[in-house]
DNA sequence: TTGTAAGCGTTATCAC
DNA sequence: GTGATAACGCTTACAA
């Protein structure tokens, strides 16, 4: 590979200054055709590319926006990568529920892929990182390289200590995607889903298309307002019915697959079940799922379960699941979105989008469809 | 937000000079400890960040790697988005396979994954972009504004036209990811798995402990060197029993789930199943899992089914999926790995890893296991 | 329409 | 150890 060429060498080769090969690149009308097509000639004759770092530091922005994810469970216990070649094929017993799959991530595959796609048509480049848990110390350090090379910021919910979140909002624009903490409100630019009125419709559901009248609720985590506004919709859902939901048992089941397991296990057991699990996540219901096929309980026929996020495995579950599809990609489109329209117009008020949700009926809530 | 803070600044609030304020970042050793502490209390006081663009430009690297990876059918008939607030919850049916799940992704995104990790290991940011199905016009643009911004570009086999690739490969380091053809075998830095072992293996598993003696395959498309290499190792498995291949039924797949469950309901329905049925994907397994199903046909009892990848819907389908898991993460990181060691020494010859696969032994093949 | 030249905010090479 | 100062490769007034 030889030294990269630059504007001077393409300039020299057309024989223009290089304010001309500069223009012919962003304003190619205010060059003569002619003298267009000697520049382009000479660039595809030296294979001239432009260099980001100077254009961006000429023109005082980057054109790209960093997405910042929250830490993912898996990683904390990796290891140094050795690249070695090993050419073979072990095989191996995997036996069921070997170990609990990684369902976290999913959530943020698809609200990366919105912001792909959106970053892509609006000509943004994309930059991603991911925290790394119970490092905290490491974030600002990781969140800092991110941002000296971005125009704006995109950060998942709660993947960013609010302080560093605060020194940020500062030097850029930051979007928040999902359930940002109430001191937040009104000072960051906000993208969410409609999680209360979600879980409402739900309940409203097992209501009236099902009698229910006995209900669990199995939550998530108390410092997610997520879990908060799920648990509101549902509470609202209970008492629109005349019920009181203090008489509603809840649950702990911390978004985690294997103790909501655990949980549906001992209700089992116990014959404590009420007439329908509500989970404050697909997570959680899969692992209801799981526990009340295992204690030979049947979904819906005895109890019905139902989850909340709309993940890939809850459409393949036995039986599959009955949730609230949470759009994730329009998520990180409409953070896109904002981000653009904030960085058009950095003085204008915060803006907060609220995206709906869809309940999306299924056999663990209906019974056989077919 | 202010203008932001620049070295100059910072140097005048320090009352030292712009290279003392630059040496305390990033040769901390080299200033008196007295001078460092002044200068950065100045930068704590002034919020100061570094321009990436002019650290860029300056030190003639970014520090920074891009990840290209393929389209993904999804995106083709995407319109516009509008960034409206509607706080909705709309109950729909969802009926059984009302759409074929966009599996694909999953792929990429473990790769992804596993970039971001590496990435993040090596002190690199990382880009991401994707192609756009059918809009190869588009490739370049998007592979050039993505290149000008780089050190080095990680791309999944085949996201890419050959000649972008031969064009990038005199910019900067190119590492391509699984199933390059021939053609790139000496140019390029390549990472890949071992599909010809894994099939092998898989085959003769089949044939050791299931004394299978009749088995078909069913192939993803033909331009797929990965799809070659397995059906090598197809029919390397059937020689080494002193099976003659040609004698065993090749369904043509295409990658397709859709295409495999008409494929198997077919083979069902003429009665002229094999004992096994090998796929060359774990989507066209899951595909054919589910036509057995809807036609009453008992795995593995009747039929053994297979597949090749490790994708997590192959870990909870009914019944499990036997398949060759690909260590997709590793991939990623393998990649990024190699990257920053061709970024190191530009002119060592290509760097091409095998990555071993892990033949994952489930009820499709094993029946029940507990 | 085209050229000149002044930045853009760093890093790095010198001297001191 | 510290400070001038020249790159780095581009964009963009302002002149011509």
């Amino acid at each position: 590979m030889a030294r990269k060429p630059t504007v001077y060498d393409v300039a020299r080769e057309a024989d223009v200054s290089i304010a001309t090969v500069s223009r012919v690149l962003r304003t190619p009308e205010k060059v003569r055709p002619e003298t267009r097509q000697t520049v382009l000639k000479a660039i595809n004759l030296l294979g001239y590319l432009p260099s980001g770092s100077a254009r961006s530091l000429a023109a005082r922005r980057t054109n790209t926006i960093g997405l910042f994810l929250p830490n993912i469970d898996q990683l904390d216990q990796i290891s140094d990568f050795e690249l070695v070649t090993e050419d073979a094929a072990d095989i191996v017993v995997d036996p069921p529920h070997a170990q609990e799959n990684n369902l976290d991530s999913l959530y943020f595959d698809e609200v990366l892929r919105g912001c792909e796609l959106e970053s892509w048509r609006q000509g943004l480049s994309l930059m991603v990182s991911i925290g790394l848990k119970g490092k905290d110390g490491d974030i600002p350090q990781l969140i800092n390289s991110m941002s000296e090379k971005v125009d704006g910021l995109i950060v998942l919910a709660r993947s960013v200590p609010d302080n560093v979140l605060a020194f940020l909002r500062k030097r850029l624009p930051v979007v928040i995607i999902a359930n940002a903490a109430i001191s937040q409100e009104s000072e960051f630019d906000l993208v969410r889903v409609s999680n209360r009125k979600g879980m409402y419709a739900l309940v409203r559901h097992l209501f009236e298309k099902h009698q229910v009248r006995r209900m669990a609720y199995i939550a998530g985590t108390d410092d997610s307002p997520d879990n908060g506004k799920r648990y509101e919709g549902f509470c609202e859902g209970l008492r629109s019915e005349g019920l009181e939901p203090s008489a509603s048992p809840i649950y702990r089941g911390q978004f985690s697959q294997s103790v909501a397991y655990q949980i549906a296990t001992s209700l089992a057991r116990q014959g404590t079940l009420p007439q329908a699990l509500v989970c404050a996540n697909d997570q959680m219901a899969l692992g209801v799922l799981r526990a009340l096929s295992d204690a030979g309980i049947s979904v819906p026929d005895q109890v019905i379960v139902t989850g909340f996020d709309g993940i890939k495995e809850a459409a393949v579950s036995q039986p599959r699941l009955t949730t609230v599809r949470q759009p994730m990609v329009d998520l990180g489109r409409a953070a896109v979105s904002t981000l653009v329209r904030r960085l058009g117009s950095p003085e204008d008020p915060p803006i907060s989008t609220e995206l709906p949700v869809k309940v999306q009926l299924r056999e663990s809530c209906e019974g056989t469809m077919i």
